[in-house]
DNA sequence: CTTTGATCGTTTGCATGCAACAGAACGTAG
DNA sequence: CTACGTTCTGTTGCATGCAAACGATCAAAG
């Protein structure tokens, strides 16, 4: 409490509206709730997390969530220094780049599977998702366009059939922590409407069977969504150099 | 000790091997250590794993070998059931051929990375092992012809300079246990030959910097290799029902 | 012989205690 | 003022205790 205390996140405040409108049911597994926590910002980037403070915080003893933090370390979210502490992490540029060409060959390799599957639920459902994006761009929704790039993107893997996949689809994306990333990304001038467009090319091949072509549009969409975050950074980055105290 | 007796692996006798000649160095982490001893079928799948005979087959407490076993029902290699035991995995079926299309797709990115790097020392590497290789299959020598080949995908994995990547390949190959299915498969008539001559079309594909070509020519590789491993399947099923009581 | 019920052993889940280590704060010497 | 060594606190790593739950075994009834 002494040596790190500015670093714990909200203490009182935050703990206590974590613990009353927590994301998650008050009953859903501890690994869940906790990475919730660190997904949702609750625990920044580089917050201390001592497993006596979450310990009381979830009112468990510090065995189960030192299990969980030993899960969370594996998946790539928090850094757990030994005999200082755990932190949570923050992806370097580096790997986020490297996240996004894994995105990419994973996301590519879905499309194609989908494709050959054939009429499946899931192809309807990506039409219904491009029917309802399309309205969100034509209302300028970008919150709801987001939500929607998210189901798209569900759907599709989902679609792959293939269950092994999406365990590593989900871990990637965990860790590329995608949803402050897309908001960010969708804010560039132009994007929503390509990204759309991309979006409409995926499920035309789909729909027409042609599964490289499905693997390709994807990968390059992914691609040109990998571009847009990385506009986004430098757009900030210009930004904070032109106001550095921001 | 009465109830899962038998299914405990060896007991006295495989357990004091395993100490004394283990795979792994004395001082390697103890999660290390388990999934050597897992992967290795030292625990062959169906096998109860309690954590207090580990624990003193560890000469550790309860609590690290608890952590150990989480991990590994985190990476798919153990099942945990809740207040009964901690047994070894088998993956199923289905799940195989999820994994050989993962592994396609994850394989095939590789090489395209790699063919986009241009002339790093990954791709002499890979010559070198072709030219070794070939050696082998000349030799008709299956054992150091598997080693290559593990070798092989190796390289071309670390060549694709994505650490994420190469994080997830990892995972994978774990479950696959591929090892085991590796050496079975290469039993299959002609496919030592075939096998090299696939990989030689990637290295070409990746020496003419052909990015799509080397990843369309992986791709097809694992698709052969998978098909080859499931004939091993279908061959050894056959070979057991004829003599049931083998 | 089959089925049902109670009992008992095994194994985990979680709480807690204690020692070891890392790192910050502080005082002291130069 | 700076550099250095000491102390002291926070935090983890591991050991252990205890209760709960699961499942097998066994006995008894139909």
């Amino acid at each position: 409490m002494l040596l790190h205390a500015s670093y714990i996140v909200g203490m009182q405040e935050t703990a206590n509206a974590a613990t009353i409108e927590s994301p998650l049911p008050e009953q859903a597994p501890l690994l869940d709730r906790l990475r919730a926590l660190v997904l949702g910002g609750e625990y920044p980037p580089g917050a201390l997390l001592p497993e006596l403070f979450l310990a009381e915080e979830f009112e468990v003893s510090r065995t189960p969530i030192r299990e969980a933090l030993k899960q969370l370390e594996n998946e790539g979210l928090v850094e757990i220094r030994p005999r200082v502490g755990t932190f949570v992490r923050q992806p370097t540029r580096r790997e986020i780049v490297e996240l996004f060409e894994l995105k990419g060959g994973l996301e590519g390799l879905a499309a194609g599977l989908l494709a050959r599957r054939g009429d499946v639920p899931e192809v309807a459902a990506l039409q219904r998702n491009l029917e309802a994006s399309a309205e969100a761009v034509r209302q300028g929704d970008g919150e709801r366009y987001a939500s929607l790039v998210h189901e798209f993107h569900a759907i599709l893997i989902s679609g792959s059939a293939n269950q092994k996949l999406e365990e590593h689809y989900d871990r990637l994306m965990n860790q590329l922590a995608y949803h402050r990333l897309v908001t960010r990304s969708i804010g560039q001038p132009g994007r929503l409407g390509s990204s759309l467009h991309e979006h409409e090319r995926v499920v035309a091949a789909i729909e027409a069977k042609d599964h490289v072509g499905a693997e390709v549009a994807m990968r390059s969409h992914v691609d040109a969504s990998s571009a847009a975050v990385f506009r986004a950074f430098a757009a900030e980055e210009a930004a904070s150099h032109a106001r550095p105290d921001a």
